[in-house]
DNA sequence: AATTAATGTAACATTCCTGTAACATTTTGC
DNA sequence: GCAAAATGTTACAGGAATGTTACATTAATT
């Protein structure tokens, strides 16, 4: 929440946000200036509010880069659904683009895959999931049971050893030597991690 | 499960709970008042349920600091995916507050990694979860008791001797000369306790 | 319906952590 | 200064944790 265009323009950089709510009538810089400066430097959802309809035309003439614009008055549902839907679309652009990488794998979640350098290596379901799910993480540590929460479901019920064995064949696929992997390791009393270039 | 505004207060209160799901309408207190007054003292994820949307907009208008709302009907779907984004979400934050640093050593529990400097420190699993206990409690001195139990689990049973043995272990990796240690130091007669950089 | 792939379970193998015990050293109390 | 208590130190065996493999079962595909 910011009181001026100013102080909103340093918490958009500061906090980066996943959307910003934004009034036009603003003291010290109006929401046109603060929309077309966020703009130059972040490719965040903005939402603009204006009191007037006549703004309305000014929001759609200058081209600010706003992803949507809400009249006042305007009610809670109202707002809430215009953040959903904006969020909605922008997440569905992100997914292209939602690809994890960690030193010599590039995974695709979109697409499911995973790269080895160059060379693509196939995965199941599972060794996918579980694979993304650490890659999301690297560097943490999981036990088996977080691992079969995420991975495998909150409501899965089975054995933990489930997951050393899921491990094992992701190993088999990715590591060059299974017994001494680089990529998927153990922290022994712990569970499992991904660890990172160093 | 609580069945009144009332009995929902103190249970969250005694039993701590990592997420509350609060009704709005409910007998003796309502909950817009549970919300607030729970907020006044914990921080924890709240989720507010409202039968009728006209509700929603009071959630919202009243800055109750509630994390999410569910109107009435829900599915069980939707409701699980609610609490589970609330709790990543609300875990993500702790994630930075995992870091415990005294002095050179620096501890990241979520990594499971302690670093001296700019050097890793490899531990066990005993190992880490000794030192992270007596770094998060730096200075106070804890009985070997105290530490089966904080360290080891309540249910613990062996030689109180065991923790000589593992303190032994932990100084031979972290101190300079294990045996002045300036880090794991023993309060003779009482236990052992991390000192803090003078 | 037959075949293939995916995945969980179980059983066996291996590693290395960790507690115990035994002895050494330091400190305390008298 | 001596005995007793507390702590330091070391070695080693047992076992818990993990690795590995095989097989059964289920789901997917032909």
């Amino acid at each position: 929440m910011a009181y001026n265009g100013e102080e909103a323009l340093r918490l958009a950089f500061e906090e980066k946000p996943d959307l910003i709510l934004l009034d036009i009538m603003l003291p010290l810089l109006d929401g046109f200036n603060v929309c077309k400066r966020i703009r130059e430097k972040m490719d965040v959802p903005i939402i603009m509010l204006t009191a007037k309809e006549a703004e309305v035309d000014k929001v759609l003439g200058l081209e600010l880069g706003a992803d949507d614009y809400v009249t006042k008055p305007f009610s809670a549902r109202e707002i809430i659904a215009r953040i959903k839907a904006t969020l909605r679309r922008t997440k569905m652009q992100d997914r292209e683009s939602e690809i994890l990488t960690c030193g010599e794998l590039v995974l695709d979640r979109g697409r499911m895959e995973l790269f080895k350098g160059s060379a693509q290596i196939e995965l199941t379901y599972r060794e996918f999931t579980l694979v993304a799910f650490l890659l999301q993480n690297a560097g943490y540590v999981f036990s088996r049971e977080k691992l079969l929460e995420e991975v495998w479901g909150y409501d899965y019920i089975g054995d933990l050893r489930t997951v050393d064995v899921t491990v094992r064949r992701l190993r088999e696929k990715i590591e060059d030597d299974p017994g001494n992997p680089i990529y998927i390791c153990t922290r022994r009393g712990a569970g499992y991690y991904l660890r990172r270039p160093s």
